[in-house]
This record gives structure tokens, sequence and C-alpha cells, in this order.
RNA sequence: GGCUCGGUGGCAGAGUGGUCAUGCAGCGGAUUGCAAAUCCGUCAACGCCGGGUCGAUUCCGACCCGAGCCUCCA
């Protein structure tokens, strides 16, 4: 079965074909670690982590980058509003960051790039570039000629021209053209420096990942993913670095995500109508956050809401229903995943909804099924989970378990069906229904069965 | 203004040139001491207008509406 993906590069679904045959090399970019990842920065880390493990399932060797963007402007602003060290605030948010996408079940990249650990390779960029006729030095900057590219605008589907006839920004008077870009700028005394041959600075934002790609994982590398906001400009002037700089193709696949919106706009830092991921981990689980962001196509904007939330709490509860009457099964059979629908599913472009909905429907089939079929269904269910992210815990524990404190305890619970046992046995209906309606109050749902009485808070 | 991308049932959200998405919610039934879960059945959509087609939500064109990028942002 071959992965399709939509290549925003060409604008259409792409058969794909890594340049090496057993080997994928993929680079998401990742957080500038001045303050709390939101639940949309959280959304390509999971749509990529899906592509991560599909990957895996295919091939011997993928290399998953993901960089640390931990020199930026924002950081500095946000260093001196605190009052704090640069390093003390990329650490703390660094390792926030971490934690969170964590709890997404999001799994470590194979490489972790840090920007200010690859400054040599950006001078280095930079000084071919200058080489190559493709950047000048102005007034302490380094700046692309965009002009010195003739496909410049290619990813985006921009023209120079066009551009100009739109532009807004005022004009930085040491560029050359509007659209040239900063590879390195000076930086002040109180700002982090690094020497370099135009002086103690520090690089643009575009230089960083073409730097470290090309240094951690080759001149051309498979896939590149990020927000469709990146697309302009900064996927676009990566590829202008990178390619005036070594030739060759710098990317064969790019992919973008669309975003989370609120009330139908983008939910953004400068917007100010953001989550944050730590906010949200206080009220949900992260896998109930995770199963959200699939729940929707990773190019299709995806409406945020509590609703939402509620939706993907009530259908993983359903999954891990279904997964808790199977609990006991041995599982010894081996899941053929190219027979899979929904594995056709991810290999579709990462159709997670659809993938989804192939779980919606082993889960029908689960409780449908003769004995002899079970085990097989529930080792599909679980390597479905497993490619999306989902479904490896404890059913029972899930099911019982929870981010906000019920009020009582899984001890006070039991005592509680006990009592209601003895209730039945007596005949006295009306004290069961009295403990099942007190349980009901405190969020607790009883089942009864011929195994005995199961719970779980809902 | 330029460049992108969208508009699917009450909600979420796939997909397709011709009887089915799927989930949640609703309705009816089975089951249950009562419930829950589950099962069966059921309602309901494809922005608007035109064009081609035997037939379009799906293709083409115009229009309306929305979002994004062009400035830090996934």
């Amino acid at each position: 079965m071959s992965l399709m993906i939509y290549n925003t590069l060409g604008g259409r679904k792409d058969v794909f074909q890594p340049l090496e045959p057993n080997k994928v090399t993929m680079y998401v970019c990742g957080p500038t670690v001045y303050n709390l990842a939101h639940i949309g920065n959280a959304r390509p880390v999971v749509v990529f982590d899906v592509l991560f493990r599909l990957l895996q399932t295919q091939y011997d060797t993928v290399i998953y980058a993901r960089n640390i963007t931990d020199v930026d402007d924002k950081i500095i602003a946000a260093a001196r509003e605190s009052q704090r060290s640069i390093e003390a605030v990329t650490e703390e948010f660094t390792a926030k960051y971490r934690e969170d996408m964590a709890r997404l079940n999001a799994l470590p990249p194979t490489l972790e790039p840090h920007a200010t650990h690859n400054i040599a390779a950006m001078i280095e960029l930079t000084e071919t570039l200058i080489a190559k006729g493709h950047a000048y030095e102005s007034q302490g900057h380094v700046l692309f000629a965009v002009e010195s590219m003739p496909d410049y605008g290619k990813l985006s589907g921009r023209v120079l021209d066009d551009m100009l006839a739109g532009a807004r920004v005022e004009v930085a008077d040491y560029k050359r053209h509007p659209g040239d870009f900063v590879l390195w700028k000076p930086a002040k005394a109180e700002e982090p420096g690094w020497d370099s041959p135009w002086g103690r600075g520090r690089p643009g934002w575009h230089l960083e990942c073409s730097a470290m790609i090309r240094a951690h994982l080759g001149e051309t590398i498979d896939i590149h993913g990020g927000g469709r906001d990146l697309i302009f400009p900064h996927h676009e002037n990566e590829i202008a670095q990178s390619r005036c700089a070594h030739g060759g193709d710098y990317v064969r696949y790019w992919m973008h995500n669309a975003y989370l919106d609120i009330d139908g706009e983008k939910m953004s830092k400068s917007l100010g109508n953001f989550h944050t991921v730590r906010d949200l981990l206080q009220h949900y689980r992260g896998e109930v956050l995770r199963f959200a962001l699939l729940s929707a196509h990773y190019r299709s904007p995806l409406n945020f809401s509590f609703e939402l939330l509620q939706q993907a709490e009530a259908a993983l509860g359903s999954f891990y229903s279904t997964l808790r009457d199977v609990q006991d099964i041995e599982l010894d059979v081996e899941v053929q995943l190219e027979d899979e629908p929904f594995y056709r599913a991810l290999n579709d472009d990462l159709n997670t909804p659809l993938a989804i909905a192939e779980l919606h429907a082993l889960a029908k089939q689960m409780h449908k099924a003769a004995a002899a079929e079970k085990p097989m269904l529930k080792a599909r269910m679980l390597a479905a989970g497993n490619l999306l992210g989902i479904l490896a815990q404890d059913p029972e524990a899930w099911l019982q378990g929870g981010v906000e404190a019920g009020e009582l305890s899984a001890e006070e619970i039991e005592e509680r069906i006990n009592a209601r046992q003895q209730a039945k046995l007596n005949r006295d209906y009306a004290g069961a229904d009295a403990i099942r309606e007190e349980l009901l109050a405190k969020g607790v749902v009883l089942e009864d069965s011929r195994d005995g009485t199961k719970w779980r808070r809902g």
C-alpha cells in the first residue's frame, strides 16, 4: 500500500517515495520557547506524530527532527519582562513543552536540534549565500536577495511584483528589495549574540531551519511540516536559502496543517483567544485532547470548543468500554495492517476522521462477534489505536479515572455497590435504585451485568 | 489589492458522477426489577445561480459568504 501525501508544492496528492528506499527524513517546525504551548500549537505535533508512527510501519529508518527555537526577539522580550536570563526562560519553556506534548501521547522526535547549538552552521550557510551572490551585507545586516532567485515564491504561489503591489510593510532602508529578508542581524550589547564575520549578532528567523536541516538531516529531506501560516514567508525563505546555497531539492514533500478556530477565527497568541495545553490538561486527559485534534482532517480547520472535547471524551469512553469487555482476552494474533480499512485511511494523506470511523466499525463488530472472532478484533482495534496514539491505557483504569478527582474514591464506590447488591438480594429495589441515583449524582455510572456490577466515571 | 483555502443533516465530520459515511443528539423498538451498555429500526445535508451529463453534493463557470497569508504566530 502506498502512502499518499498532499504536497503543498504542486497542490495535489502524490505517492510518497523517499529519496532513499528504506529511510525517511522528516522535519517539523517546533516551538519558540518563550511561553506555554496552546492547543493550536499542539495540532501539528499530534498530526505529525501520527505520520511518524505510520512511517515507522513502512520504513526501517525514520528520522524525525523538531527544532527548538531558543533565540528570538520574543524570548528576549519575555526574559526582560520577567527579569530573568534568556537561558532560564528557554529552559523552563522547553521542559514544559516536552512535558505537555508527552501528555498528548506524542512520541519524542528522533532529534531536537536547538538553534543556539547550531550557530556555526548558520554562519557557514550565510557565508555560502554571500559567496554565491545571493546575499549581501548592509548596515551590519546580512540580507538574502530575493531577486537573485528566479523562482522565488513558488511554494506560496507568489510573484515578487504582485507582492509589492499590496505591500503594507514599511521597508527598511538597508534592503535592496522590499522582499529581502534577514539572515543575520546585529545584536545590541545586552542581547544574546555570537561573533561572526559581520560582527556580533544573531540569526534571522528563517535561517535556523535551513542550517539545522542541512547539518542534521542532509541537503534534501523527504518531508517538511508545519502550520499553514508558515508557508509564507518562513518556508518560502527556507527554500530560497537552502536551494541557493546547495542547489538541488530542499524538501520533497511539504505538508501544512490548518489551524484551530475559535468562533470561526484562528486561535492565536496575538489574538489572545487561545487555551494553553497545560490549562486544558487540568480538565481533560491528554488523550482526549489528542483525539479531539485528530477528529478532523489535518488540512481542514478544526473548530475548537468544549463540545468538541466532550465528544472526544465520549468517543474514547465508548472505545475503552468495548475494550473493557474483552480485557481478559489474550492477544496471540497478528494484524495485517495492509488489509485494514483504518490503515488505508491513514495512508490516504492521514485521513484520521475516516480512521476513527473505522475504529467505530470495529467496535461495533466486536459487540456482535462470536467469541472466536474477538481476539482478532481486539488486536485490530489496538493496532488502530496504536497508530493514532490512543487506547493504550488499561480500560478499567481509563473508565474509572479522570483528571478531575471525583467526590468519591474507588473504595467508597465499591462499598456503595456492595450495599446496593445487598439491597437487591433483599428485593429492596427502591433502596438499590436510591444508591444508583446517589452515585449517578456524583458522576458514577453503574452497569449491571452477569459478571457483576461495573462502574465508570462519566 | 495580490495569493491561497473553504462553504455537507441540530452539532461534529468523511466521501462520492447513480441504493450506506461515521460519531453525538433526537425519535421508535428489543433487552433490563429499574438503569447503563448493547442491538434493531428511523428522521435528516450537500451556500446560490447557470452549464454541460441519461444522471451531480461530487465536473465547469459566475455569484454570495467565510477563513488564512502578504507583519511575530502551528
